[in-house]
DNA sequence: AGGAAGATCTACT
DNA sequence: GTAGATCTTCCTA
């Protein structure tokens, strides 16, 4: 499977978070791979986004949002590492947050990592799957478009599904646009609850 | 030093 | 399904 190309993710955060749904999220580790289909996600832009974290221009956290799209964005709160990935028009600052994933591959090691065992709720939210996936700090700024990353995302098989849209979750400040996209229907969405 | 943050867990109605 | 406590960085004063 090849990574999604650099392109792919040179267009409005809005599109490229709306697109997203139904690919593949791929975490190696050294002798398995971790991997999941993305079923929820978050547009964030740049200035004039009150809930980015680029709202306030740069800082040294946030400085991935201005560079190369295709990278991963990791930062955290509330003890929970939240993994995006740097989309934008050229010359623009943006980033999509992931929120859910399905898991396919490695179901026993992230249960591990979790310490859980109840399958829905492995992977059903932005922190949750960072966890299970092993994600912190230390693959900011990781390039997903690479095969040889530990990290990547590949196109996942053709499929059916519909795409809806709510407000995004958890932000105080939100904008008066629905930018948090969702597979209907999905059991892994973190909530079911259209804002 | 203090507070806020794109959340999660647990314990209930 | 909803409410409340609580976890750790990073930013601002």
């Amino acid at each position: 499977m090849k990574p999604l190309p650099k392109n792919f993710y040179l267009r409005s955060p809005d599109t490229v978070a709306k697109e997203l749904l139904g690919k593949i999220l791929v975490r190696k580790v050294r002798n398995h791979i971790l991997s999941g289909k993305i079923v929820e996600t978050e547009a964030y832009f740049g200035e004039g986004d009150p809930a980015s974290r680029a709202a306030n221009g740069k800082k040294k956290f946030n400085l991935a949002m201005w560079e190369d799209v295709g990278k991963a964005f990791i930062y955290m709160v509330h003890n929970n590492w939240l993994f995006n990935v740097v989309a934008h028009e050229k010359g623009k600052v943006g980033a999509v947050l992931i929120r859910a994933i399905e898991p396919l591959e490695g179901i026993e090691v992230m249960k591990k990592n979790r310490g859980i065992d109840n399958l829905r709720s492995l992977t059903n939210g932005p922190g949750k799957l960072t966890k299970a996936l092993g994600i912190t700090k230390e693959f900011n700024g990781i390039d997903l478009t690479n095969s040889k990353s530990e990290i990547f995302i590949v196109k996942g098989k053709e499929e059916e599904f519909e795409i809806c849209k709510s407000h995004r979750i958890g932000v105080s400040r939100d904008l008066n646009v629905r930018l948090r996209f969702f597979i209907n229907g999905n059991q892994f969405v973190s909530y079911k609850k259209v804002f």
